[in-house]
Formats: C-alpha cells, sequence, structure tokens
DNA sequence: CTTTAAAGTGAGTAATCACTCACTAACGAG
DNA sequence: CTCGTTAGTGAGTGATTACTCACTTTAAAG
C-alpha cells in the first residue's frame, strides 16, 4: 500500500520527464505494449508477442518489468494521473477556482484542455478505460486517489458560481455530473466512436458549452 | 455473413422467449459464464472454471457451444439487439415518431425504458461494453447493422421536433449525441460508476429531461 | 586496459489453455 | 422393451502461457 501510494506519487511528480533513463530497447518494448494492448486488450496480448513487436527478446521485458501486469501499470498509471492532473494540483496555472470570470469560459478551457489531451494519448486512454474494472490496484487509484480530490474541487468550483446565480438550484453533484457527461459525451464520440469523422472541435465545443449553460442556467421567471 | 443475418434476424425476433429449449445445465452454463465475464472480463475467463462455476463438466460446454467465442456471442448478441430494440421497431407500441406530442415525453419515457433495461441486464451490458471493441463480429453488428437503423430513426424523429420549432437549429446529429449524452451519462453514472448509491431515478430523469430541454430549446430573443 | 554492474539473451519449464473424443446416461417415439 | 438421438462426461492433447536462469554483451568508471 506504501509502495503503491509512492509510485503513484512520483508518477504524478514527475509530468514533464517521460521516458527519461530509459533504454532504446525498453522504449520499444512500452510502444509495442501500448500498441497490442489498445489493439487486442490487455488479457489476450502475449508477452512474447510484444517482444517480437519490439524486436527483443522475451527475457529482455522481465529484466525492466517483473511482471506483465507491472507492464501494464507503468504504462496506465501516469496516464491516469496526468488525465486528471488539472484537478488535482492546487497551483496549476491554467485551472483555478477563481481564475476564469464565468462558468462557461471554465467550461471552455476544460474541454479544450482535456479533448488536447485525450487525443495525444488516445491509445493509453483506451487501455485505461478498459483494463480499470479488472485491476483493483487501478481501481483503487482512481476510487480512493483521484474521485475524490477531484470531485470536491469540481464540486468547490460549482458551488462558487451556483452561488453567484450562475447555475441552477440543483445538488452540486448532480449539476457535476451533467457537465462532465455533456463534455465527455462529445470527447468519447469524438476519439472513439467515430475517429475518422472530419470533426470541428472548436464548434461542437462552442456547442457542448452553450448546451451546458442554457440547460444549467437558473430557470427564468 | 449470411449466416450472421440470420443469428441476428433470429435472435431479435424471438424477443420474448428466452432459454426456451435450454438444459437445466445448459442455463448453469450461461449463469455461470455471464458472471465471470462481468467479473473478470472475457479473455481471462477459462472455460475450465465457467464449467467448474456451473458445476458441469468442461465437455458439456463444448457440446453445445462450438467454441468460447459462440459462448460470448450467443449470451451478449441477444441483449445488444434488445437493447436497442425500441429504435428499430417500426411497429413497437411504446415509442414511435408521432405518438409524443412533446419532445420531452419522448426523452422521459426513452429514459425510463432504457434504464430499466439496463438496471435489469446490468452484467451482460458490461459485457457488451468491454467485448465490443475486440470482436469484430459485434463490430460489425453494431457499426453496420444497429446504428444505421437506430441513428435513422432516431434523427427523424429529432427533425420533426426542431421542424416544429421545438428544438434549437443544428445538425440533427450534434442535437442527437447530446441528448445521448446526457441520457447515458446518467444511467452509465448511475449503474457502473456508482451502483451501491442510492439513486431516486425519477427525480434524476427529471433533471436531466430539463437539462436537454433548456439546453436545446431554441434561444430566445 | 581492467573491473563491475547493468542490459540483453533465448532455451527451458511448469502450468494452463481451448478443445476433442470415446464413452455412458437419459429419454421420448414406435 | 427397443432403438435412436441427444445430453453429459472426464481423461487426454498439443499449443501457448508468463516467467526463470545461466549466460553473453555493452559500456562507463577507475
Amino acid at each position: 500500500m506504501a509502495e503503491e501510494m509512492e509510485q503513484w506519487l512520483s508518477s504524478l511528480l514527475r509530468l514533464t520527464d517521460e521516458e527519461e533513463k530509459m533504454t532504446e530497447k525498453q522504449i520499444k518494448i512500452i510502444q509495442a505494449a501500448v500498441d497490442i494492448f489498445a489493439d487486442k486488450g490487455y488479457a489476450s496480448t502475449s508477452t512474447s508477442e510484444i517482444a517480437q513487436r519490439a524486436g527483443v527478446a522475451e527475457g529482455t521485458i522481465f529484466r525492466h518489468y517483473k511482471t506483465k501486469k507491472d507492464l501494464l501499470l507503468s504504462i496506465v498509471a501516469p496516464v491516469m494521473s496526468k488525465l486528471v492532473a488539472p484537478f488535482v494540483l492546487r497551483d496549476l496555472h491554467q485551472v483555478l477556482d477563481t481564475e476564469y470570470e464565468q462558468f462557461e469560459d471554465f467550461l471552455r478551457a476544460m474541454m479544450r484542455n482535456r479533448l488536447e489531451f485525450v487525443v495525444k494519448h488516445a491509445p493509453i486512454v483506451k487501455i485505461m478505460l478498459h483494463e480499470i474494472p479488472f485491476h483493483p490496484e487501478l481501481q483503487s487509484q482512481f476510487k480512493e486517489q483521484l474521485f475524490p480530490q477531484v470531485g470536491e474541487r469540481l464540486k468547490r468550483i460549482i458551488t462558487h458560481f451556483q452561488s453567484r446565480g450562475d447555475l441552477i438550484e440543483m445538488p452540486p453533484f448532480a449539476l457535476l455530473r451533467m457537465s462532465v457527461s455533456a463534455i465527455m459525451g462529445y470527447i468519447f464520440t469524438r476519439c472513439y466512436l467515430f475517429p475518422e469523422h472530419d470533426w470541428n472541435d472548436e464548434e461542437e465545443i462552442e456547442r457542448v458549452v452553450n448546451f451546458i449553460m442554457h440547460g444549467l442556467a437558473p430557470r427564468k421567471e
């Protein structure tokens, strides 16, 4: 448990330096693993296939990663942290509680930012989504570490705008859920359902933001 | 291909009679498979484990299902069809193009109806969501058979209310996407993210419907 | 150059995999 | 009762699995 916590903290802290002190072959291994995991799923990918694709002996994989699951976690855990990093880092300049004058500015920035991230790391995010339900280590990282912090933080932001009269009276969790649904709905459709479609991101972001703003505005009269 | 089509049609037609001419042991096999598939995922479930949980010899599984994948498909395919059946059956009395006077009545009915279905078949829907990306047979059933029909049908419904001036001017696909996002967002949160939470479905449905109606209403002034 | 530790190798291993097959049991039709 | 078909069995099979280990190669420091 202490080891997991340490691992998670370290992966959070090194946000910039990726593939830092990795061997050439180790990078090849990661690339091959990401490719095949995303394509066939973790459980039906064999270490021999990864080694083959990476142009490496099978033993080399186990020199760097104790087990196959270790390889998976070393791929997924950092991205999982980074995916929610903007919500958990207190001193991040981009998204701070009071930085945005209007809720819609906050929404726009957040949606642009996270969409960009998912587009960039699409295969790993796909692996993440598929494997979280089956690996207790990832589940606990999500349910115990990430969600409470992120949820609390977002709830405070929403309550802020709500108390200003910008949002309808409603339990903050429900407001949060509907906002996130609308945003994730687009990101998911855009990146996983129809990645080939010729999307106009700015236009769609505007639509979603307007949808949320009108849908959650205080009811007039 | 013809065989698949036949299989899919037949599974669509027998909407009522489930476990019709199944042996006791065959039912046990299906139940065990659903349990373990939902729990550990298809790929990391062994046929021997299914047999053990079902209290059956391993050979019995292969008497009824040619392969392990055959077992999966016989579980997932029918539910996949039924999940979208209300949208594809032309003569279904519950949800017809012109039956609902208001768009919000349509939304309410649809959301209630599909939520009930997902609650009822939660484990199989979970299996479905996880396995669709990795099995071309399921993918094609979704992308080529189900989605075009359902999408077209829903688009027509939306266009209908749009032309009446009930919905904002916007590409129907975008309207559809945002409506579905909001609805699925709740169903997903309710059934998979926090199934333990004490949900008040009627209240939440009302929230989501209002969210959609206000978010997609024609802009005043 | 020498030393040393880490990186890389690939044959080997026990376990497990999906699946087969020769066989028995059950059971309704004639 | 007899026959034929289907349901059910479980030991057996070859392939594949994640992982090990004794070994070689690489490379940087002294």
